[in-house]
DNA sequence: TGTACTTAGTCAGGATACCTGACGATCAGG
DNA sequence: CCTGATCGTCAGGTATCCTGACTAAGTACA
């Protein structure tokens, strides 16, 4: 009956199965004690790691606007899982980085996103699972590279 | 400079093709005529296809709620793409067909997402996406079978 | 040194795609 | 004929994006 979706277009497989990861991920952030941790923010966690970051590179790097970025970043720091330090270097750039408690969210994260994605290993077989995912990475590599010119 | 995707946890690669990927569409879709068209929508266009269907069916294959269902519905419908017809064996429900300019639409439609579709292939290799694609909606089918339980 | 361009970040406002909850109408099974 | 499921809708809310306009500050160069 649900009609096998090796017939539906690429868009649509890649919507369903980003939608499925980001429950689950919800689910598990829940259960971990981080209810209140999106998707997106944690993309941002793990990006600021240990180094820090400024929020136009958080931008550029997300291919996101400012805007957008600096309302997840906004939230985080209210959430208190993220400081904004002024740069030396440049007056108008404010240096984000994880507080005490966001470096121990971001690696609890980590473990609970580790954990989905070794379930979805064990689905299709570790070496289709890892194949896949190579494969992905080169794709957007090379549509980031040159975008539609 | 650009951290490669290798890196990143598979909710952020899927994530990011699948927004890129939606760019390009909208794009296609707005060089080829259909400005008013939206990524979910053609999927609910081709759904409907030459058959027909109802709007709780289609809200679970989707995996989605009706009332989300129904907004999609509601927008093709006024743009002229979608008709309801009343269910002769059922006065609660409206069977969705495409009208003569939905179908006209969804052909052509379905032509641009092929051509991104071939530029994609052509990036990787097409034996290595059509394999990537394989992998990808045997994931989604596993997944589909057995939830989290 | 001043002028022009670029860049960092914010404010305001809006679109899209979802959700939960509650509801009226209808169907289907005992 | 009652009970419970199902079809679709209304109302209201949230998350994640966007565009456009703006201030403050850096950068480059004649």
């Amino acid at each position: 009956m649900p009609i096998p979706h090796v017939a539906d277009p690429l868009g649509v497989i890649l919507l369903r199965l980003q939608r499925s990861l980001e429950r689950e991920l919800i689910q598990g952030l829940q259960a971990g004690g981080y209810p209140d941790i999106r998707m997106r923010q944690l993309s941002v966690l793990d990006a600021v790691g240990a180094d820090g970051a400024k929020a136009a590179a958080l931008a550029a790097r997300f291919d996101m606007t400012k805007q957008s970025m600096g309302e997840l970043i906004d939230d985080l720091e209210r959430s208190g899982y993220l400081g904004r330090a002024q740069d030396p270097s440049d007056r108008r750039a404010r240096i984000l980085e994880l507080t005490p408690r966001g470096k121990v969210a971001t690696e609890q994260c980590r473990q609970i996103v580790q954990a989905i994605e070794r379930r979805y290993e064990s689905l299709i077989g570790a070496s289709r699972y890892h194949e896949t995912r190579m494969s992905l990475a080169a794709l957007l590599e090379h549509l980031e590279d040159g975008p539609v010119s």
